[in-house]
DNA sequence: CGAGCGCTTGAGCTGATTCAACAGACGTGG
DNA sequence: CCACGTCTGTTGAATCAGCTCAAGCGCTCG
C-alpha cells in the first residue's frame, strides 16, 4: 500500500514500468498518525527514513526568532516531502502537519535498495526532488513579486492543480485545511491581510475557501489573476504548448543560439 | 580541467575518493564565453548538457509579463547551475550571465557515464541539486520575511561565504559584479530602494559594494543583521554547533519524539 | 457555561514604490 | 580630441500596499 502510493505520485511525473511497480510494491514502512501542529522532522536532524503523506496536509517550515515562520511548501497525500534526506546530511527545515494527518515512514535502506534494483525509480525519485525545488522557485517568484491578491490566487491554483494530479478533487473543489494564519506564513503576509485579500477574492466569485475546503469556480480567471502557469509542476499531462508560453524574454539570447555543442 | 573544477565544488559538500577524482578528470566538455546579459538556457528548453561556471557570475531568472524579473539564485565559478536538467524533462527558468563569463558545457552522457562508474559521484551530484534547492528555500524566507536592509545583508553574507568556500575571496572581499538593478531582481525590491538601502548599510561600515566588488568589514555584525545562518549551504567545514542553533521551535514536537521507527 | 481558536473589522502608521530628474563613468564614432 | 548616447548610480516628493495594534464575534469543545 505504501509502495503503491509512491508509485502513484511518481507516475504523475514520469513513466513506470510494471517491473518498477512490482519493485515498489515490496517497499516496507511504518504508518503513523501526526497530530495537527506537530513536527515529524526538525531542522538539524539526520533522519534515516523518508516520509510519505497518506492523508492530511504537511508543510516544510522554519521559525524565525521574532516568532513568525515561513512555510516553504505544502505536501498533499501521495507527496514525499523528505526525499532530500536521502542524499543530504541533515535537514534544514521542519516538517510539520498542518492538520491531523497520516504518514508512512520509509527507511532509507528500503529506498536505496529499490533504487539500486530499478535505476528508473532512482531517476524518478531524483526528479521528484527537482520538482519540489521548482515549486520553491515558483514560491520565491510569487512571494517576491506578486501583490497579495495575485499571490493568493497563485497558491490556490497550485494547490488545486496538484490535488487534481493526485486525484484528490471532487468536482471543482479540494481539501485545503489551512487557516488564514497558515496561508499568511506561506505567502509572507499577515493573517489580517490574508483575511482582507480573501474577501476580495470571494467577491470576484472565482474562488472560495471555507471549512477547510477550496472551491474553484473560475479556474482560468483565477490563473490569469495569479499569473499561474503549471509548467513548473512538471506534470506529465501538461501540454507542451502551455509549457513554452512563458519562455520568451525581452533580452537578447546567446549568439548563435542553436547547436551549442560541437 | 573541467573535471577538476567539478571535483573542487563537490568536495565542498562531501568526500571524494581518489578514484572519484580520477573518474572526474576524464570528463569532457566544451568551453565557451557568454556575454553579459545573454542566456545559455531559456525556459522550456531540453538541454543535453550541463553547465559549469569557470569564470564570472550566472543566475537563474525568469521574466514576468510586466517586464520585471525574479532571480532565483546566483552561481559563482565552480558552481554547476543546471545539473537539474539531468533528470527533468525541460528547464523552467532561464540561465543567464550577469557579467561576461566563461562556462563549460558538459554533455549529459559524460555525467551519466561517470555517475554509473562512481556511485559516490552520483550521490554528490544529487546532493548538489539538493543544496541548490536549500538555497532557494532560504531566498524564499529572506524575500518573504526580512526587511530590505536585512535581506541585503543576508544576500551579501551568502555570496561571501560561498565565495570563501570556492576560494574566490582575497582578504575580506570578493567579486560581486551585480548592478543595483540585478540585486533588486534577486531581492524582489526596486533598484531605487536597493540604492537607498545600500547607502544605509555602507554607513554602518559593516560592508561595502563598489566597482563590482563586495568588501565585508564586519561579517559577524552583518550576519546578525541579516539573520544569516550558513547551515543551509551544507558546507563540510560548518560546525554542527552552528547547524543546530536554529532548530528550536515554539511548537510542541511529535509525541514520543525519539525512536520513530520500530 | 467558559475558554480558546479562527475569523472579521477599524484606524493609524510605515516601508517600499512610483515617477521624475540629474550626475558621473564609459565607450564609440565623427 | 571632443560630442554624444548609454548605462549605473543618486536624490526628492508623493503615493500606496501591507503592517500593527486593538477590539469584537462566532464557533466548538471540554
Amino acid at each position: 500500500m505504501i509502495g503503491e502510493t509512491l508509485a502513484e505520485r511518481l507516475s504523475c511525473i514520469g513513466e513506470l514500468s510494471s517491473a518498477d511497480r512490482a519493485a515498489l510494491a515490496d517497499v516496507k514502512g511504518t504508518v503513523r498518525p501526526v497530530a495537527k501542529g506537530c513536527d515529524i522532522l526538525t531542522a538539524g536532524e539526520e533522519p534515516e527514513f523518508a516520509v510519505l503523506v497518506l492523508r492530511g496536509l504537511l508543510c516544510h517550515h522554519r521559525w524565525k526568532r521574532d516568532g513568525t515562520r515561513q512555510i516553504h511548501s505544502f505536501y498533499l497525500a501521495k507527496d514525499a516531502p523528505s526525499l532530500e534526506s536521502l542524499h543530504i546530511d541533515y535537514v534544514d527545515s521542519n516538517l510539520g502537519a498542518v492538520v491531523q494527518s497520516t504518514v508512512a515512514l520509509i527507511p532509507h535502506a528500503e529506498l536505496f535498495r529499490v533504487m539500486e534494483q530499478r535505476p528508473n525509480l532512482r531517476a524518478l525519485m531524483w526528479r521528484e526532488t527537482l520538482v519540489q525545488a521548482a515549486i520553491v522557485r515558483e514560491w520565491l517568484t510569487r512571494n517576491s513579486t506578486l501583490p497579495a491578491h495575485s499571490a493568493l490566487a497563485h497558491l490556490f491554483c497550485e494547490m488545486f492543480v496538484r490535488a487534481q494530479a493526485a486525484e484528490l478533487t471532487t468536482g471543482g473543489s479540494c481539501d485545503l485545511p489551512a487557516t488564514q494564519e497558515t496561508l499568511a506564513h506561506a505567502l509572507g503576509l499577515t493573517a489580517v491581510h490574508v483575511n482582507r485579500t480573501l474577501q476580495m477574492l470571494r467577491e470576484t466569485e472565482m474562488v472560495d475557501l471555507k471549512n477547510g475546503r477550496l472551491y474553484v469556480h473560475e479556474f482560468d480567471q483565477l490563473a490569469a489573476l495569479g499569473e499561474f502557469d503549471p509548467s513548473y509542476l512538471h506534470l506529465r499531462r501538461c501540454s507542451k504548448a502551455v509549457r513554452h508560453a512563458a519562455a520568451t524574454s525581452p533580452r537578447q539570447t546567446i549568439a548563435g543560439g542553436a547547436g551549442l555543442i560541437q
